[in-house]
DNA sequence: GGGAAGATGTTCT
DNA sequence: GAACATCTTCCCT
């Protein structure tokens, strides 16, 4: 297994760590075997002026997490079918996060497949934050888990240059649907391709 | 290849 | 009871 990404990288500030993020291999161990993939689409959600983030009317149960320490997973159940899986940042108790929205698929495609569902592309198998959590099977159980250690964690990958990445509005949002945090690796196939809406 | 709309359940008011 | 950091299917061009 290569090394996991030292808790360090989280705790800079969160538009920074998601553009870092871009190129990095997330990677999960199961019973079923290894999955994993490089990140190629990240959003970052701010504690300050940031209304569409869901630390920004303060601390509750579901958002905990974001005010726990860099490096942690958050993971929460959305639209009654999915998972959205954040990586926590900067300093503990200032409540960010970065959304993983997409992978190029590295490792386990096969399994990837049964977990999406049969004749499935490879396009589709990862390219947004629902349906990655399902090719990977990252669920509640794994919230607040350690992004350092197996059984899910992030190591390093190859280098993306910094034109290649491109800074657009958020996907999927109704506040502050202006703001451009979400960064992709230009030209990926992998890449979620909806454009906002509501 | 794109827009509309329904499915589904947890959290917060 | 409403909102929701989504995905899929169906129908249109």
């Amino acid at each position: 297994m290569l090394p996991p990404l030292s808790s360090s990288f989280y705790r800079h500030d969160t538009v920074s760590v998601a553009r870092a993020l871009l190129g990095h291999l997330l990677c999960r161990e199961s019973a079923a075997g290894l999955t994993a993939g490089i990140i190629v689409e990240t959003e970052a959600y701010l504690s300050r002026d940031d209304p569409a983030c869901h630390a920004s009317c303060g601390r509750t149960r579901r958002n905990a997490p974001m005010f726990g320490p860099p490096g942690q997973a958050y993971i929460y159940f959305i639209y009654g079918n999915h998972f959205c899986f954040n990586v926590v940042t900067a300093p503990a108790g200032i409540g960010e996060a970065v959304l993983i929205r997409a992978l190029e698929p590295v490792d386990g495609l096969e399994l990837m497949q049964r977990r999406r569902g049969q004749g499935r592309s490879v396009l589709e198998l990862t390219n947004g934050p629902g349906k990655l959590c399902q090719a990977l099977a990252i669920d509640q159980t794994l919230n607040e888990h350690d992004l350092c250690r197996p059984p899910l964690w992030i190591s390093a990958g190859r280098e993306v240059e910094k034109e290649a990445v491109i800074s657009v509005p958020r996907i999927g949002i109704s506040r502050a649907v202006d703001k451009l945090l979400r960064f992709y690796i230009k030209e990926n196939k992998y890449v979620s391709r909806r454009k906002s809406q509501r």
